[in-house]
DNA sequence: AAGATATTGAGACTCAGTATCATTGTCAAC
DNA sequence: GTTGACAATGATACTGAGTCTCAATATCTT
């Protein structure tokens, strides 16, 4: 969120690719910048073009080359919300085990955490033989207080 | 699962046709044979294989123009488990709420339902101002307990 | 039977993501 | 700093799920 959110984010994702004995190159520092420089979702052709106004030199190919280490990484979480590309969030070390409410009206997006939903999938996994190592809840919705509010602008006006 | 259900399921789509003023044609009838035809969840590439072994006429195309009304319908619930085609699970309609559990060794799918979760969301979701239309949860696992009995055939092995 | 129109199959197309490969850059050892 | 092993790169060809188009055909109502 803040700059040393940023920049902690920053270190861990350089220390991660030294310890993989991997290489710090000018093109993964334009992406690592552009992904913890934003607290939106983003997708990879985005991320592409925003790397690019940074250093013009990154190729698609490094884009989709580094997202699988930062998600390695824990620092960027991909998710699937239906569409035929996917989404990225980079706050993932912030609030690691946030899910999303979808409106289906205006496509507005709202995170959320919940301590008794994480212990529940828990409880359940644990009862079915399973361990949990990750979860991804999406709920579409749609915001009806909000749309009382005109916050929800429907699409269908 | 008994033969009961998949014909009520299948007359149920043929209603939803005919309120809808579409037709029933022979390749649909093929198409929807096989999906009430089967317990297992399926990729369109899936159903179209099937399809074809009842009538060789069925094409992609009406595979994938199918499907939405299936799932439109209720009777038919698309998922998405990562990958990059959609997954269609058939039994929807018997147990609408239900979730699933995948270990990430083995590719095991379980299924589950839970009052307490179905009430948790509504719950969250409510407090944010939203309300409910449908939810996904996919929870990434391994099936530890399963490993020790042999019958989590890890693909590292 | 006839007409209005929904549906069809074939195949062109889209677009996110992957694979290939010759060239370039990094970094540790010297 | 030079060198060298090899990781990383960009360009571009490719893949594969899903969509679009359109002329031909099938359904259903009257
Ligand atoms: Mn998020
Ligand atoms: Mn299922
Ligand atoms: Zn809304
Ligand atoms: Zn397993």
């Amino acid at each position: 969120m803040a700059e040393p959110d940023r920049n902690a984010a920053k270190e861990k994702f350089l220390g991660f690719l030294e310890a993989k004995n991997l290489r710090i190159t000018a093109q993964r520092r334009a992406i690592v910048d552009t992904v913890f420089g934003t607290d939106q979702h983003f997708t990879a052709e985005q991320l592409l073009e925003w790397a690019r106004e940074k250093d013009s030199s990154v190729s698609r190919a490094t884009v989709y080359r580094t997202l699988p280490l930062l998600t390695e990484s824990g620092l960027v979480h991909e998710m699937d919300f239906g569409k035929d590309y996917k989404i990225y969030d980079p706050n993932y070390a912030d609030h690691p085990n946030h899910n999303h409410i979808i409106c289906d009206d205006c496509d507005k997006i709202v995170e959320f955490e919940s301590d008794r939903l994480d212990q529940l999938e828990n409880e359940i996994s644990t009862g079915l033989g399973f361990k949990v190592k990750s979860q991804q809840l999406r709920i579409n919705a749609s915001c009806e207080e909000m749309k009382r509010l005109g916050e929800c602008k429907n699409k269908g006006n």
